[in-house]
This record gives C-alpha cells, structure tokens and sequence, in this order.
DNA sequence: TGGGGAAGTTTGCCACGGCTAACAATAACA
DNA sequence: TGTTATTGTTAGCCGTGGCAAACTTCCCCA
C-alpha cells in the first residue's frame, strides 16, 4: 500500500494533534492544514477505507496500528530534517516548513546518513 | 512566473543535455526522461509560450535567456544537494535521485546554509 | 517511386488533490 | 420550540501532469 504524499500529510497531522489534544476531529485536521472540511472528508474516507483510522459516532478519528506506525515513520523524518536544518542555523520555522516538504520525498538511504550524522555531531560541534 | 515542478524538471533536463551534447530534441528529453512523446510535446509548447525555450524548424531546442537561468539554478541546487548527501556518506546515484527530488521543494534559505556548511567543511573533513 | 521508420502533434483519457455550493444532522441557545 | 452555528458529506469543478491511440511529416533506402 503505497501511500501518497497527501495521505502521508493527513495522517502527520493527525497523528500530532493526538499528541497535543485528547480529541480529534476532521475540522481539527482542516483547520491544521489550511484545507476545506470537504477535502478532509475524502482524504479521511480514503484512509479509513485503507485501514489507517477509524472513525466513531462522534466523529472522532483514531489512528490503527498501521496507521500510527506510517504516522510515526513520517513525523521521526520530521524531526530529524528539522533538526539537522536547524543544527546548519535555519531558523525553526523554515526548518519544519522545508522538512514537511522533503520528508515525503527523500529516500531511507539518505534520511539515515543524516540520522548519523547528526549523531555523530549531536554534541553540536558543527 | 512560478515554474511548477515539472517544469523545473524539464528546463534542467534540457540544460544538462545540452551540456553533453551538441543539439537536443524533444526524443532527448523523452529519453532523459522516460516520459512519452505527447508529454515532451506539450511541456516543450508550454515552456516555449511562456518564453523558456525556443524550437527551430528542425526540432532543435534552445533555452532562452530566462531559459537557462531557470536551468542552471535549478542544476546548481542539485549539485549542491548531491555533494551534501555524498559528503553523508550516500552513494552517487541514490544522492543524485534524492537531490532530483529536494531541489524542487527546499527553499533558498536551507539551501543557502547547507551551501555555506559545505563550504566550510570543503576540505572534506565531516 | 513507394514503403518503412523516426519524430512530433492532436485528441482525449485518467488519477491526484485541491476547491465551492449545497445539503443534512446535530448541538446550542433564545 | 424554533432559530442558528457547527460539523460533516455529496456532487461536481478545475489544474497538473502523466498516458495511449492515431495522425502527419519527413527522410532514407530499395
């Protein structure tokens, strides 16, 4: 199951707004996107139908296993490219605006050379 | 004139080739590409409208001024961000398809500080 | 001179992923 | 209890950017 680049985002964020607020829902993941509540809609019929949520009668969304785990793979990619940009003296918001764009796109091969690297160096002696 | 991706992709494609060879064809492209005829074709009629390219009566392609300053900064991001990879240790082919990818979508203050980062450590010492 | 291959174009299809308009259901409040 | 706000869904639009089929040129070669 490949997962795109926009299911991939959709889950992010709502796999860190369960971070930071008991609940969510889709107006939740709307209003952290900047999308409409129809796109959301969709994107969370798409996903529950491929099993990465649920959805109960409240409207709650609920990330399954698989779901928190693409969630989590995506969002450790976050932190490391937001922190390696950073650690090169990127302010943070550019950082995390730069790593939410190249997170869907580099491949593990590099992902991990940075990871390394930046453990190698985590002392920060850049 | 925001260049979407695509078209980044087309103009470097075209600058590279051109780099390595003397005339370049819309075939080329297709080649360099691995995209159909009908894809080359409208994305080189588009890049011409917009002002990006010039064919002559034999096919022949030549990028404009504009043409080949939209090029080369998108090929001068992709060099940078392949050194950096290989610099972490990523082999030559993996760098360059992860930088093909990044180029399009990291933003000229991250690119400025790896830049910088590489130019500081150029003696290879990472 | 006529057949074949190469190159380019036109037409129209499709998936993705946004959007608005409009409707439905629910909750809250006067 | 009726009105209004909130939330979610449905239907359908649009731009981007791939694709194949089919047509046109044109050139080469027998």
């Amino acid at each position: 199951m490949r997962l795109h680049e926009s299911a991939e985002m959709y889950l992010e964020t709502i796999y860190t707004l369960s971070l930071s607020q008991k609940t969510v829902r889709s107006i939740d993941v709307a209003e952290a996107l900047g999308y409409s509540r129809p796109s959301i809609s969709r994107a969370v019929g798409l996903l529950k139908k491929d099993g990465y949520l649920t959805v109960d009668q409240d409207g709650f969304l609920a990330l399954t296993k698989t779901g928190i785990a693409a969630a989590q793979k995506v969002y450790h990619r976050h932190t490391i490219l937001t922190s390696a940009l950073m650690a090169l003296g990127v302010d943070k918001e550019s950082a995390s605006e730069d790593a939410c764009r190249i997170e869907h796109v580099i491949s593990d091969k590099s992902l991990d050379a940075i990871r390394a690297y930046m453990e190698k160096y985590e002392d920060g002696a850049v």
